[in-house]
DNA sequence: ACATTTGTAGAGTGACTAGTCAATTTATAC
DNA sequence: GTATAAATTGACTAGTCACTCTACAAATGT
């Protein structure tokens, strides 16, 4: 339905700059230009629509991380490739990704399930797991790899976002933490 | 004033429970045990009361930070002290930190003046300078170096959170993080 | 054509909240 | 001991917000 995506849009602009609780649902009714019943009718409490902004949001951002991720290559270069893409989604979805960030350190993250966060990490931790089998990774805790590959990426996005970067300049960063990240974890 | 303090330890605790607009102020008075009023005495208005408690955060944490740092030390000892000190600190106030990056993931975080953040961070930018002008650090943009630290020991403190370590187990994973950080950036 | 479901609208409601205010108590100064 | 200032109280208000409800429109199926 184009009215229900209408309305997550709409909510994620201004949750991302007013905060959840400083935006009104008849806000984000009127900037996705329908009427506020509707917006109820799709989501019937503010919470649910919180929640599904979030896992639409983070189901683009995972689907978007494994993609032109070519299965020949060595290990170092699909993760490469994971690692680039997620930085250039980011930064092409600055506020999709900054949102993810506020969500994640908010009272509503507890409202996802321990299942659904698993489900989420776990093709990362498979591959991080791959990784240390093949003697590629440090054989260090998966979650803690995990946590600080997460982490790293988060770094490289506000500092890419911090300023303005030519495109080629961008890449150079990107290319140039990635060796960072890449020597640490190997 | 004993008042003051017990404002923010309960403002403290309910917004990161609740979060900052689902906790009303009537509820942090009267977890702090004073009346609606006596809040508006001491803070003007919440945003104000807020924008308090990461100032006075926030500073807490920089001084515990460079606490028991000795000038004597080789800059990477020194290093080493300030990032212990801080994932200590992290862990001995998970609540306190947890608030920092919650409020720093939030539209308040633009209420806080650019001089009052490039203040902060400066001890931290010129002690990188001074490892890359000593030839200990690479030479990278300092304002990359800062953020991938932070990041890291966010990373490393989220990883501490999640499961319940012993103390030595707990000193390890900090002492091998603080070898994979050094690593990384010297 | 008709019936039934689904989508859309927007005024209305009850609950809640930030901040005020006038009154009272406590501390401070001389 | 009195006067002045500062701290404290809690009832009150004006406004806001999540959500409901009824009415109507559009689609869908038969």
């Amino acid at each position: 339905m184009d009215k229900k995506e209408e309305i997550l849009k709409a909510a994620l602009n201004l949750f991302v700059e007013f905060g959840f609780h400083a935006t009104p649902t008849s806000k984000i009714a009127k900037e996705a230009g329908v009427a506020n019943g509707t917006l109820f009718h799709y989501y019937k409490t503010k919470d649910e629509l919180i929640i599904a902004l979030y896992s639409n949001t983070k189901k683009r951002l995972t689907e978007y991380m494994y993609s032109n991720v070519s299965a020949a290559d060595s290990l170092e270069l699909v993760f490469k490739c994971i690692y680039t893409n997620t930085i250039e989604w980011a930064q092409e979805h600055k506020a999709e990704f900054y949102f993810i960030q506020q969500f994640s350190t908010s009272p509503y993250y507890l409202q996802i399930s321990p299942e659904e966060i698993r489900k989420q990490a776990e093709p990362h931790l498979d591959f991080l797991k791959e990784g240390i089998k093949a003697a590629v990774i440090k054989p260090l805790p998966v979650d803690l790899l995990y946590t600080l590959i997460n982490s790293h990426i988060v770094g490289i996005n506000q500092y890419l976002s911090s300023e303005e970067f030519s495109s080629p300049k961008q890449k150079k960063v990107i290319d140039e933490s990635f060796d960072l990240l890449w020597d640490m974890i190997s």
